[in-house]
DNA sequence: GAAACTATACCGTCTGGACGGTATAGTTTT
DNA sequence: AAAACTATACCGTCCAGACGGTATAGTTTC
């Protein structure tokens, strides 16, 4: 990678962390300079505003979101639900890091939801994927439906009892996507 | 209702549409007092803080949605799936103010999910209320997940193909429970 | 029944801090 | 020499919350 883009990796990763441990509040450009162990001059230089980063953030989210689901999709070949079983098993490796971006995001997306305009095109094509590979369409789109409702719920720790529920549920969305029915 | 109750009802509706108008980013308490026509001092006596605004928000949400929920189950009676039924129900009945403040709420949250720790308990007791009704249990937790996946999906705009879209798969999700498969 | 007092419901102003962004001049790296 | 910074200073704006004051309707005291 050129020097500038292992920069705006570092400053990337330097955001996520930030959000991670002060919540998306505090994810200011002064506070991304220093984790990034930049000066202020330096971020801006990078990333010339602060919603820059922010698409910067949702630009890296997607593109391992997008990667993940290839790779699994690769894997399925022509299993049948490949894309919504690639779906589920992409959310479910979900790290830390992107944790944090997809925080930011969604605190900066309620104040200005056409920021995750480039998401809505994603996620249509997860739509679409879904509908052509499914079996039976109806169960693909409850289970595309169903992962989304999980992620957001975990993200903003909604799900009831705690840690090991998501995995759980992960778990049954996945078991009902390979049986095919429930 | 009480004079001060009414004052507390009439700020918090102008706080979602504060939201409603002009986003979550521009919820003020000086917006607020504006819409409210009342004064920044007058805002403040009732809610002495704007995250007590946000809690107010969120109480009123948890309330009408119990109380939506609390109609529909009575109207089903003891038919089956009645519980995942009546938040499907619930979920549609969404006016544009209480999406306003979910949104708001959303966007806070994200700063600190703390704040909607009363919403998680009221979840967990939908999840209780699903198992214990559902004839099916694993496709009544998967059309809770869904539910709150469109929510959400929707709050942010991030369904495909627009307006009409959201109405189609709340449509679909309620076939889905009615029939108790798919 | 008049005066004193209290509680409620506000109004208007001020302050202190946070933050995004700009500017500029100099330095290191490739 | 160009790119990639650093360091520092600064500006303008926004906003939460504090504070002191006002109006009024009831309640108590004498």
């Amino acid at each position: 990678m050129s020097a500038a883009g292992l920069a705006k990796t570092k400053i990337l990763s330097a955001a996520a962390a930030v959000v991670g441990r002060s919540g998306a509040a505090h994810l200011t450009i002064d506070a991304v300079a220093a984790e990034a162990k930049l000066s202020k001059g330096g971020v801006l230089y990078h990333f010339p505003s602060k919603r820059a980063i922010l698409e910067g953030m949702l630009d890296r989210l997607i593109s391992r979101y997008s990667e993940r689901i290839s790779r699994f999709e690769a894997e399925l070949g022509d299993e049948p639900d490949a894309a919504i079983r690639a779906v589920i098993l992409a959310d479910r490796g979900q790290d830390a890091e992107e944790r944090s971006m997809a925080l930011a995001l969604l605190a900066a997306a309620a104040e200005d939801p056409e920021l995750l305009a480039p998401a809505r095109a994603v996620i249509g094509q997860w739509f679409e994927a879904v509908e052509q590979s499914s079996g039976n369409v109806q169960l693909g789109i409850l289970l595309l439906l169903a992962t989304e409702g999980l992620r957001f719920l975990d993200m903003l720790d909604l799900l009831p009892a705690g840690g090991t529920r998501r995995e759980q549920l992960g778990q049954t969305l996945l078991n009902v996507a390979e049986a095919g029915r429930l």
